[in-house]
Order: C-alpha cells, then structure tokens, then sequence
DNA sequence: ATAGCTTACTAAAACGTTTTGGCAAATCGC
DNA sequence: GCGATTTGCCAAAACGTTTTAGTAAGCTAT
C-alpha cells in the first residue's frame, strides 16, 4: 500500500463511540434536530415529545458530546488558569484557597478549569495558544505585576478575563481584590495612634502589585502622620514564605527602637513568631498582619495576640469566576470587585482610629499605583 | 416569526473565525486533505510543499481548532483532576506540590489540566460526567481510600488512571507512591533500636490508606521487636494540618514517659515544635517525621533537631501525568511506581538500623492493605 | 370557507478537523 | 520500452452537535 503513514506517534485511548443525538432520533422516530431542540428547552417542541426525549435519554444514557457541542457553538464551558512555574512562586499556598473558591464557584455555574504553567522564559506563548485554540472561553490571571503583559496581551486580544488583584492601570478590566492601601493604611495608622514610632513592617516581593499597594499605604499613612520616612522600615521577603519569616524578624528584632511589626502573610507572622519568643527576652512588642484567612492554618494559638485583618480568598475565587463566567455571556468591558476585610484588633491596642475614614486626598491611591 | 426560542440564555463569547485548513488550502491552491497531511507529518507530501505549507501556516497565523481535532480523534489532550470540596480535605498544601510536579509533566507532553471539584454527597457525578461527555482522555485521582469508588468506577469503565497512593487493592491499577510502609517500619524501628520505648504517633486520618500503611509499618516494627503494641500511642489528625500539630503533641506530652515523636507530616512537626518547647522544660524528646518536601516551609530552622525521611511530591506529580499519559497511548493495564524516599537521621540517634532490610514476611505488607 | 397565524416538526448546512480510498504522473526493474 | 511500483496529491465522508430555513397540519377570525 502506498498509503502514507505517520511520524509522530497518536493512536489509540477513547472508549467505543457511546450514544449520540442520532441514536436517540432513529429510537423515537424524531429528526435530530427535534431532538437536540427538545434538549436544549427551545418552545417549538411539544410537551409530550420533549418528555419523551427526556426520558430516552435518561434511558439510554445520552450525554452529548462536548466537543461537538464547542465545535458549533464556540463556548466551550472551560476558563484558563495558567500558574507561573518557576519553582519560587508556583508553590504559594493562597493559591489553593483561591482555587477552592475558582472550584466551587465554577461547579454552581457548569464550567471547568484548564490548569496549565508556562515557563518563565516563555510566559506569553500558553496563553497566545489558549486565545488561539478555542479550548478555552477566558482567563483568570493571578498575581499581577504593575502593568502585567499578561493584562495587556488578553485586553488586546479582546478575550475575557479576570486579574486576582489589580494591575495597576487606569483602563478598564476584570479585577477582583481587597483594599491592600487602605488596610495597610488603617494598620499603620493604628500603630501611630497607639505610640508606635518605629515599626518593621514585612512585606511581600514588591515586584508584585498587592505589595506595592501595602507599602504605599503605610508610607502614606506615615506621611499623614507628619511623621519621619524612616518611622517603618521595610524588609521584602522574596520568598513567599518559609524561612522568610523567621530570618527577616530576627532582622528587623536587631534594631532595639522596634516596637510594632507588621506583616503581609499570615504565615510569615506565625514563623516570625518564633523568633519573637526566642529574641525577644520580655520585649512587648504589637504585631499585626494580614490575614488571607488560609484555611489549614489555625491561629488560636495566636488568638489575641496578633492585630488582623481577614478576608477571605475563597469569596475572592468566586467572585473571579463570577466574574469571568458574566464577561463571557455578556461581552462588554470587565468590572473590577472589591472584596471587603475585617480588623481583628488585639486586647492591647486601642481601635479608636480605625473606624475614621481615610483623607480625601488618599481615596484614588486605592485604584492605582501610578498617578492618573 | 414562529421560529422557536430558547429559553436558557447562552449567546455570546467567542471571538470572530479565525484562519482555518480550508484557508491555507485556498492561499495554496492544495486540497485540505494535503494541508492536514502536511502539517501531521505524513510521509505522503513532498518535501517542497510540506514545506510551504508551514510557511504558509506560519505566516497567516494558523492555530488548528482544538475542538474540531478532538471531536474526530476522540483524544482531547486533557485529563481530569477532580477535588473533593468538603472544606476539609480541600486545602491540603500538600496538593499544590503535586499539581506543580503534574503541570510540569503535562507541559512536557502537551497536554493540560481540567480541574473541577466534587459535592461531597455526589462525588461521583463528576467522574461520571468527564466519563461520558469526552472532555477529558483520563484521571487523576488523589488521597485513595481503601477500595476507593473512584477506582472501581474508572477501572469498570475502562478509563485511564493513575492514583497518587494505593487503594489497597490487589488487581493491577496505575498508582504512583512512596513507600508508606516501609519509611516508617523503618523510622519505628530507628526509634525502637535506639531505646525509645513509649513513642506518640501522630498519623494522620486513618480513614485514607496512606495513614494505613503508615500505622501497619510502625504497628510490625513493635511486633517484630517483640515489644507490647502500648509501646505507641497513636493520635490521629483528621484535619490534614492547622491546630491539630499544636494540641496533639501537647496531648501526647502530657504522658511522661515519652521521649520520641513520630510525625506523619512536616507540617504538624514544626506546630508541635512549638508545644515542645513551651511544655518540655528541658524535656529531652526524639523527634521524626516525614517530610514530603513542601517547597514553601523551611526547615532550616530545624535542622539537626529532626530525623526525616524525604521524597519528592513534585517527582510524583510528574510520575503521575507521565504514566497517565502512557497509558492513553499504549492502551493496556495501568502500572505501580514507587517513589524514592531518603532518610536523614539526627544527630543523637545511631541510624545503623535503617540499612538493614525488612523481615521477608513484610514485604509484601507495603502492596496490600488486605491479605491476597 | 378561507386567509392568516400558530404549533410541531424536519432536511440540510455548518462548525474545522482527520481519515478513507483513490488516482495520475513519475520512477524503477529488467 | 513496458509493466509495476512509488510519489504526491485530492474528493468525499465522517466526527456529533447546533442552527437556518423551511413546511404541513391545525386553529382562528371573519
């Protein structure tokens, strides 16, 4: 035979072909479009024939075939998650918890997740592949940097998506996030009106935007103090977590004025923790931080100890597919959503000055990192 | 207009066509069978036209529609991972390390992810759906119980799929695994061997087969030993992590006469290493644990306090995707791969134990949980 | 009774690939 | 130089849906 044969190797998986839309027409003496009509609730189907589609379906065990249906209709049902995979970020835990929301709010409303990673090299070319191979109806984009390419390539690309956390441009586009200026304001005007004069604050990498949001606000709120620049001093933990925590509050201990820390992850307080106790020889010391309300780890051992401010990353993740899902049915520009927090304010500490709102002046500084 | 209407609204998304087959062959006057041909790699197109068909391809930026392909080939580059969502078992951390290892095989291999989560009551609705609708060539199924349902489903349906641990069962199935068993028979006899004789076994929920094996390994090192089975004291954390680290080994302090820990995961270990030191004055305790290499925990802190016994869960994750998609290929029964694990002793305790091998009659005790 | 409307159905085209079964021209063996 | 083989291409069918553009039968209003 002269036929022609393959190079690469693709041949068998898929079971025997299973019940089609054809069978179920032949079985009732329908034409497949009454039966696919009958399915999908259209009104030119009469009562008791979209019964009687339902139930031989139901009995014959009909399923329509998924990749049928996205071929002619061009949803398929599915958003991207593509997780950067360079060893260092890939494996932050908040990840799962946002996931678990992503999940949960996806199963309520019929869509699936496409995990995939890029590699760092080569960022752009998985999501320039999802644009281009209709597997997927959008995006979920996570950890923005300031202007993320990964924004503007799919605002371009005019494909729907949602950023966990903003990216910092002016333009509108899906976000959803917390208020990382206007917590780390509050936090650190509680500090100033509780005395403190000289706070460490761990924050996370500022080449991402959730951290440059947390530092602005507590510069700002330093600034609004009338207070010295030097008031905080910032460590960066590079690592989202791990020693991180402990060795950068063994640092930041060795500056005795140290009154207050504040930190950016719930994990690096926990970890710092330790280095508190084991330094810190009857030093009084306030500790805050936010708190992404991780579900694995417990704070009651901590309880009462630490100043927090909780939000939940599983109401984000719903609020992403959400989010994403009505970008897709409606077209139109994204929505940015914000999801609220809560102050937990330890025994010590007096609240008086959260409740107050912040200046006028500071309202934008929430929205976006460079100046309109 | 008597034309029917829908009811459910589903209408837009998706961008406008974009370069098709049929697009190519019009540019190149070719036929669209030679194009498919050309860019499949069939021996039967000549190497001038092969050639310009990827240029062509190339040049007006064709992607081919995954859906179509999927559609006819019955293969869709997918597999399912599904997760249980039951707030619980959810946030195991644990999961991150192993879907790292998995994207990073699938990118390899060119496939990608479908994600999705489970209603507890209905676990198996999903399995089902990813079954019949051929979205997806085969399964991951993660944290096995004994007999798992997941497992006699997709094995009754014929389906490929690899399970991160072991079920228990005897026929043959694809798992990928470390040795349960055998790392803490031989962690159980380390501690026996270097006189410790009240041992806390914190395991985790026994209701999952890992915790299984692990209880079995540790329950023969003492019979073997010839010592009384009071000689542990198992406490069991049903929360994968959280409080239960802390509260359990307060617990299992509070009986004085132990003077060695087991750890069924890191995690738990470094929380309990809090209640070791704020209880044990002085207390002088053997601590071990396995450590499954979360990336995001450092242990640096803890170095030289704790006996280990290390494997890669990334290593499994890329184990898992490999042999999922071997099997997808070649068709035929799925294959069990044990993970290395490396054991690292500390320093006050003699390791000469652990080189030695298990009794003969043991080996057979890390396959199955029932006797074949 | 009849024009017009409604109800309940359908045949055929389309979605974008891969695969099947050829076929004409070029090359080879002798 | 001639039959057999190889090379390089193609038309048409198939995958399983949805959608378009109907139509025939029954009902309604006059």
């Amino acid at each position: 035979m002269g036929r022609g044969t393959k190079q690469p190797g693709t041949s068998p998986a898929g079971i025997g072909r299973s019940v089609t839309i054809k069978d179920l027409a032949a079985e009732l003496g329908l034409s497949i479009t009454t039966i696919s009509r009958a399915l999908n609730g259209y009104s030119d189907v009469g009562e008791k024939t979209r019964k009687r589609v339902a139930e031989m379906a139901q009995r014959m065990g009909y399923r329509p075939n998924r990749n049928a249906q996205r071929l002619v209709t061009r949803r398929t049902h599915n958003v991207a998650w593509v997780q950067q995979d360079n060893d260092r970020k890939f494996v932050d835990p908040h990840f799962v918890e946002v996931m678990a929301g992503v999940l949960r709010g996806a199963r309520a409303l019929n869509y699936d997740i496409v995990l995939a990673s890029d590699t760092p090299e080569n960022e752009m070319s998985v999501y320039d592949r999802f644009v281009n191979d209709n597997s997927v109806d959008g995006f979920i984009v996570d950890l923005p940097r300031e202007n993320d390419r990964r924004v503007s390539y799919l605002l371009d690309a005019k494909r729907p998506f949602v950023v966990h956390g903003r990216d910092g441009r002016s333009g509108p586009y899906g976000w959803v996030d917390i208020d990382n200026y206007g917590n780390f304001y509050r936090l650190m005007r509680l500090m100033l009106a509780n005395g403190h004069r000289r706070v460490a604050f761990i924050n996370g990498d500022e080449s991402f935007t959730y951290a440059q949001y947390r530092r602005r606000g507590v510069n700002d709120a330093i600034a609004d103090a009338g207070l010295p620049p030097d008031t905080v001093r910032v460590y960066n933990s590079l690592h989202p977590m791990g020693d991180a925590g402990f060795k950068l509050t063994t640092m930041a201990l060795s500056d005795p004025k140290v009154t207050a820390i504040l930190y950016s992850s719930t994990l690096m307080a926990v970890e710092g923790h330790a280095a508190v106790v084991r330094s810190g020889a009857g030093r009084k010391l306030a500790v805050a931080t936010m708190d992404d309300e991780l579900h694995y780890i417990d704070l009651t051992p901590f309880a009462g100890q630490f100043t927090t401010v909780r939000s939940s990353l599983r109401e984000a993740g719903e609020a992403l597919i959400a989010e994403l899902i009505r970008q897709c049915n409606e077209q139109g520009p994204g929505r940015g959503i914000e999801i609220a927090s809560h102050f937990e304010v330890a025994p010590g500490l007096d609240p008086g000055v959260l409740s107050e709102p912040l200046p006028a002046k500071r309202r934008q500084a929430a929205k976006r990192l460079q100046p309109a």
